[in-house]
DNA sequence: TGAATTTCTTAAGCCAGTTTAATTTTTAGT
DNA sequence: ACTAAAAATTAAACTGGCTTAAGAAATTCA
């Protein structure tokens, strides 16, 4: 239930046999199915989330009170309302599974705990949000520099396999445009 | 000439005097006059950079032509293009001196030896990345929430000293809107 | 302190992307 | 397989924010 993780972490430092125990024991895995919340607004983000398997959505409901979607997390990724779990302070986002999901989920405290436990993983956690911070870069300046077709086609091409496994108009939703204009494009564009 | 960061540092892990040493053996300190440039495009971003006063801008060159603001950094921040200093790819970015500035820059190389040297350091940057994640994470959601007039307003009432001190037309680059348009929005609403 | 350069403003015309609303297609549950 | 609900499409009218262009104001530095 937490291979892929175990074996993410030991790509960056050395976990023996008891190591791993000692781990299982400051982490929860869950089994989500489709629409499953385990994130609601208002409530604190209590959890560090990664995925096993499945896909997972953090979107926010805007003034319009249309759902609008901010971020996927897909097998092997990470994803939480880091403010909202440093902080203690009630989050603005709901994160909901999108298919039948495995995620592993560390609480605040059991976070802390376990680094202290565990030094090592520090390491591994550092270089963890070092790449989140390189990948929020990286969509940042496609955001930047692309008008929201170029946008479009960039993740199309980029996430071929992704385009299939999620609905249109949640990627219109990722991608800030409305499903009416996505279609627009699809059929411009093959 | 490195006070602030030491400083920071110490807010996270102990740092003895010795230790201290052996910290500044792995970094460089540099004085910068304005417009200064520490990074250009196509060139591998090999240094995180900490401003330890002063200001600096991070940019990029968009096709037609004009900068593209993304990221400041004002004192007691990092800045770095992460993707370029991870793997050593070139950068598309400018990173300049706004004002007169002093900076802290670590190279990659070394980056990785102080790591190792002094271990306890892994836990301070875990958690200045995972700021940074929460800080991308918060400004991604205003962009998503906000019209562009808001997200002016926004800025504007959070950080009214940062308006004074940096032209406008780099206020207008950041916010992803014309000088025009904001010199409109200045106008319309004092 | 005056000339050059950089920054800011004004206003009109324009377009990428939204809104609205109605129709069709696909998906999921029984 | 049938029905209800969810998702995707179409098209027309509309708008937030951009472009262009020209002038005014503020800085910079010799």
């Amino acid at each position: 239930m937490l291979n892929k993780l175990i074996q993410q972490v030991r790509k960056v430092v050395d976990l023996n046999e008891s190591e791993v125990v000692v781990f299982t024991k400051y982490v929860e895995t869950q089994r989500l199915k489709k629409k499953q919340l385990i994130l609601q607004s208002d409530k604190v983000c209590k959890y560090l989330y990664f995925v096993e398997k499945g896909c997972l959505r953090m979107y926010l409901i805007n003034k319009k009170g249309a759902e609008q979607i901010t971020q996927f997390a897909l097998d092997g990724w990470w994803i939480s309302d880091y403010q909202s779990f440093m902080n203690f302070t009630p989050s603005d986002y709901y994160i909901q599974a999108i298919e039948e999901s495995e995620i592993v989920a560390i609480e605040n405290q059991n976070f802390e705990a376990l680094l202290i436990e565990l030094p090592q993983l520090e390491k591994y956690f550092r270089i963890m949000m070092q790449k989140a911070v390189a990948g929020a870069q990286f969509r940042s300046k496609l955001l930047y520099e692309m008008s929201k077709e170029e946008f479009y086609i960039h993740f199309k091409t980029s996430f071929p396999e992704f385009m299939m496994r999620v609905p249109q108009y949640m990627i219109a939703s990722y991608l800030g445009l409305t499903p009416e204009y996505l279609s627009e494009l699809r059929k411009k564009k093959l």
